[in-house]
DNA sequence: GTGCGTGCAAACCGTTTGCAATCGG
DNA sequence: CCGATTGCAAACGGTTTGCACGCAC
């Protein structure tokens, strides 16, 4: 089913790696790349995308499709949820107790589908962002 | 806060109207720009792209963003959640009895956060794609 | 040496925007 | 008439890709 491939040991493979594991923040291939490019200059932005697409579709990370950004990259591979700020786009992991599948069977309009599993995504304000009273309080969600 | 705008009745309008009115599919906004011009050709596209959005801004329908695709609008505007397939993209419109905002404060990770909605999608498998079996079986949610 | 991985720039794709022309009120 | 709305094409932003070079093995 898959190709035998043969993978090196790059120098750039390493610096992504690392500086991105560093983050905490969720962060997109745009934000990786620019911090990667502060402690080591030179190294491609094509390569960047590459190198985390590469590890997403390996499973080592999440490449996370969330509703009003960019795509995100999530070290915690492991089922979980978000939270997003929409003010700032902040994320943070969720847990819940929810039981995906049992909540589609009780759900109408899923009968047509096989339903494999879902994603939950909380739409908020985070604490900085509710601290500077400038944001908007009108939720449009 | 809003600027009184006198809006104006123009035929692109009413065509884009009708024909996103006519489909019943989540269609997105080339979708629609492409059943418009089988039907009237000669419609921009970025008018289609300007009175799809317009009309999501003002809550006379939805803009969706799903996890897969591009935005997708939908005509119903009271709170539900989607099913995608994730073969062919076809969505369709789900009702749940959950308690958006009970489930994030049961849920871990929300603390911080002042939650205001949550969107859910469900992925899965439309009947029609299980039927040809040509689809991927490994589901990569 | 072989061929995978990289850097660069150009292509890509959906979407948005600037501007002049047009048409509704 | 006047200015909201349109069409066109160009710009946009994030992402992907083609290709020649360079480096890991």
């Amino acid at each position: 089913m898959k190709e035998i491939k043969e993978k090196r040991n790059t120098l750039q493979k390493r610096i992504v790696s690392d500086v991105f594991c560093s983050m905490n923040n969720h962060p997109s291939a745009g934000m990786v790349y620019e911090a990667v490019n502060e402690k080591f200059p030179g190294i491609s932005k094509a390569t960047v995308y590459r190198l985390l697409a590469e590890a997403a579709e390996e499973g080592k990370i999440l490449r996370l499709k969330l509703t009003d950004a960019n795509d995100r990259y999530d070290i915690t591979t492991k089922k979980h949820y978000h939270v997003v700020c929409r003010c700032c786009g902040a994320v943070a992991d969720v847990d819940t107790q929810i039981d995906d599948l049992r909540m589609a069977e009780n759900a109408v309009g899923c009968e047509g589908f096989l339903v494999e599993g879902c994603h939950v995504e909380f739409v908020g304000v985070c604490e900085e962002c509710r601290n500077q009273k400038t944001y908007k309080t009108e939720k449009n969600i």
